[in-house]
DNA sequence: ATATAGTGTGTATTTTTTACACTAAGTAAT
DNA sequence: ATTACTTAGTGTAAAAAATACACACTATAT
């Protein structure tokens, strides 16, 4: 593979690992290449930093390209720089993630012809995926994973109304593990970090619950907090 | 600055943050740079990444160059890609940290002469620093500041046998935050990743603590419980 | 009316965190 | 040897946070 190729010397590329969640299962970005090598194989959405552009601003760039979603904010969470990473040159990689609430994004549809489709995929159901994707998307994983055990950060990847029972189970996919109802529901409302609304759930055949709004400015607040260690 | 060199296209580099810690302060290790552009200023030790090595081995290969330290295992903090932070050409940089101690390694001798000279610098007494490395540096403090909080990692900075009032200091000063003495050693022991020792300081003019040992294995346990959400 | 499925709630126990001040031990000077 | 000095070393009570645990309520569908 790839023997055929032009060689090229260093060249900086990004790869986004961008989670959603939906249908009570967590999933990640990914598109289908349409250029060698690892044409028509499964990949994270990633391409090459241009000369001019800082590396926060190619990532935004590249997953817009790649998937037609415009203006993500994206972390950066670790650079890959082993020597064959791609089999056609010294390709370092700066790995960001993000994560998003997909209820009205089910648009995909990629702008740059390198990727043939873009589609969300169940974290526990990836295909085999180009370069060293699986374990670029293993550390994406991690590090949301204990991200999320510091910073309430689960509420990015809920719809913008959402019941306890829903946080319960985003949090219990991420950290894969059962919590206790009562616990949780305690714990998150101390953080006083939610406001009750006055709305029911809708469409559900069962009583409904009740939903639940994010306060950022409390939020904000709490984020100060972060790195404790008392008197 | 700069104007008379040579341009080039894209380049990575590596930049370390290396953490000591020595007569009760904080430092860290800065190289005098001895080439254009910012010759003669002072930096932290970087160079770049040659086309057939991974960047962890880079990393270790330009900090020894720099410094004449060998075998200094480092993590990867954060990669700096704004597009003018060199005035050569585009250069995206990894930075890494590590924490060390510099009890027998006075003997600072940079290898290669793109470094004049290499010495230790109390973090609080900072002269200005070349290209970005003043936002490198400040980056990598807010990093090891936010892992001490949730690892015991302050080990690496101390001696192999050290008192628990000197591992209270150096807590102190990486949080930059006064510490109750009872409560800070009770925390501690009762981590159990602390051996105490059959000797006791020497050379003190006054009573002389009991030394301890840093028990490895059972760290490597405690560890493992770093994320945390209970049940 | 009844079955079903998920919502919503309280308390007792344990563990962890915090606040707080004095005596003990060794050294140095006289 | 006495004294002054400096740091080491220690315990407890109170408050806060984390854990374990089970049942009645409510909306819908039939």
């Amino acid at each position: 593979m790839g023997l055929s190729l032009p060689k090229f010397d260093s060249v900086f590329s990004i790869d986004c690992v961008i989670f959603g969640f939906d249908e009570g299962e967590l999933k990640i970005l990914l598109i289908e290449r349409n250029e060698e090598p690892f044409k028509d194989w499964w990949a994270l959405p990633g391409y090459i930093v241009e000369q001019d552009e800082s590396i926060d601003h190619a990532a935004e760039r590249i997953l817009y390209e790649l998937t037609g979603l415009r203006g993500i904010y994206m972390d950066q969470f670790y650079t890959f720089g082993d020597v064959n990473r791609h089999p056609q040159g010294r390709v370092i990689t700066v790995a960001y993630y993000a994560m998003i609430r997909l209820s009205g994004t089910k648009d995909l549809k990629p702008v740059s012809n390198y990727a043939s489709k873009a589609v969300w995929i169940p974290v526990n159901d990836l295909p085999k995926l180009a370069f060293d994707h699986e374990k670029i998307f293993s550390k994406g994983f991690d590090k949301i994973r204990h991200k999320i055990s510091y910073q309430p950060i689960a509420f990015e990847l809920l719809p913008e109304k959402f019941t306890l029972t829903q946080l319960q189970h985003l949090y219990e996919v991420i950290l894969n593990k059962k919590l206790d109802k009562r616990n949780f529901r305690k714990k998150m409302l101390n953080y006083g970090i939610l406001k009750e609304l006055d709305e029911k759930q809708k469409g559900v055949s069962y009583r409904a619950a009740k939903l639940y709004k994010f306060d950022k400015r409390k939020y904000a607040k709490l984020f100060q907090k972060e790195i404790t260690f008392g008197k």
